[in-house]
RNA sequence: GCCGAAGUAGCCAAGAUGGUCACGGCACUGGUCUGAAAAACCUGGGAUGUUGGUUCGAGUCCAACCUUCGGCA
């Protein structure tokens, strides 16, 4: 066997760790985070690592907040994860709510991940207003320039990442070379809920690392990291800024941050919505849980 | 009870001398995404406290009423 993977998504506040945690139990697994902030160590209660100690859960703490990461360094990771634990013989249960990072476990032929970014070309075009951005991407590759939809044109992030895919060698590598992804069995299963639901929820989990000492985990990040920072680019950490920096109401921050969340769920919502091959697990009707279970045994008795 | 100020979407808020049924921001909605993804973007709907009056025409002027805030009692 040992071609099974788990995976368990879903936007922010629907429980995935906790559900992952006891399918690992019964299935024999072995968690592995998809999740592009838990990456960061130091990062603790904002990312919500507030799963009990004693369960190991790979691909977390992996950098400090002054360095940056993307889903190409996360694949590599997690393929390598994913192998390890299949060679124990034992079920590799993928939790997080990062749909990227999922993404690229599930649909692997990605043949730019093998292309770099380009820190210099990034620095230069990050300082230019995003219309010359445009032209310049647009005397360069005109075709694929007008191909693309408003949001895209809009993006300063997408189109400086088409520029430097433009200016890289082509003939990427594909990564289906080695072999990887081509026979796993997967059964994704993503946890929903109407926002009505879920913006409740968010709204009690904020409060609650608020009274964890959220406050007390950012001022000794701070003593070492810099609001400019990638790793600080977070959700619980971001919207403190001004709270810290130039003395902004506390009130204004959470709420802020609140809203931030709302946003996320959406986002993230919206993102597994369009996936294919994914079940659905309403967690705001009754018994969802023994839905998974079963769902979950079926195929893992099966095949 | 009296005097003053104010009432524009869930919240904040613009609207010279009355004239395209109203600028924005937040929230909310739907969407985009191939090495920044908890990122970075695109999109949509919703409002002039109430009732009258003046006027060709009122968020803008007048009256009454209602509500809120401040002061005096």
């Amino acid at each position: 066997m040992s071609n099974k993977i788990l995976i368990i998504s879903g936007p922010t506040a629907t429980g995935k760790t906790d559900l992952a945690i006891k399918l690992a139990k019964k299935y024999n697994g072995e968690l592995i985070s998809a999740d592009s902030r838990q990456i960061y160590q130091g990062l603790n209660i904002g990312t919500g690592k507030d799963h009990p100690q004693n369960i190991k859960i790979h691909l977390i703490d992996l950098i400090t907040p002054h360095q940056s990461f993307s889903v190409a360094q996360y694949q590599k990771l997690a393929f390598q994860e994913i192998a390890k634990i299949h060679q124990k013989n034992k079920l590799p249960i993928i939790v997080g709510g990062t749909g990227q990072y999922i993404d690229a476990i599930v649909d692997p032929n990605k043949l730019t991940y093998s292309i770099k970014p380009n820190k210099f070309l990034r620095y230069f075009l990050n300082r230019l207003p995003n219309s010359t951005i445009q032209k310049i991407y647009q005397i360069l590759d005109k075709k694929n320039f007008e191909s693309l939809n408003n949001s895209e044109k809009h993006n300063p992030h997408r189109l400086i990442r088409k520029i430097e895919i433009f200016f890289s060698k082509k003939s990427p590598p594909s990564l289906l070379k080695e072999g990887m992804g081509v026979d796993w069995n997967i059964l994704h299963l993503s946890l929903t809920a109407p926002t009505s639901f879920l913006y409740p929820r968010i709204d009690t989990r904020v409060q609650k690392r608020l009274n964890l000492g959220l406050l007390d985990e950012i001022k000794k990040i701070l003593t070492q990291y810099s609001w400019s920072d990638p790793g600080l680019n977070t959700l619980a950490y971001k919207e403190f800024k001004d709270y810290f920096s130039v003395g902004a109401s506390l009130a204004d921050a959470q709420s802020k941050w609140t809203f931030d969340e709302h946003a996320y769920a959406r986002r993230q919502l919206t993102w597994f919505k369009k996936q294919k091959n994914i079940s659905f697990i309403d967690i705001s009707k009754s018994k969802y849980q023994s839905k998974i279970f079963t769902k979950v045994n079926k195929w893992y008795n099966l095949s």
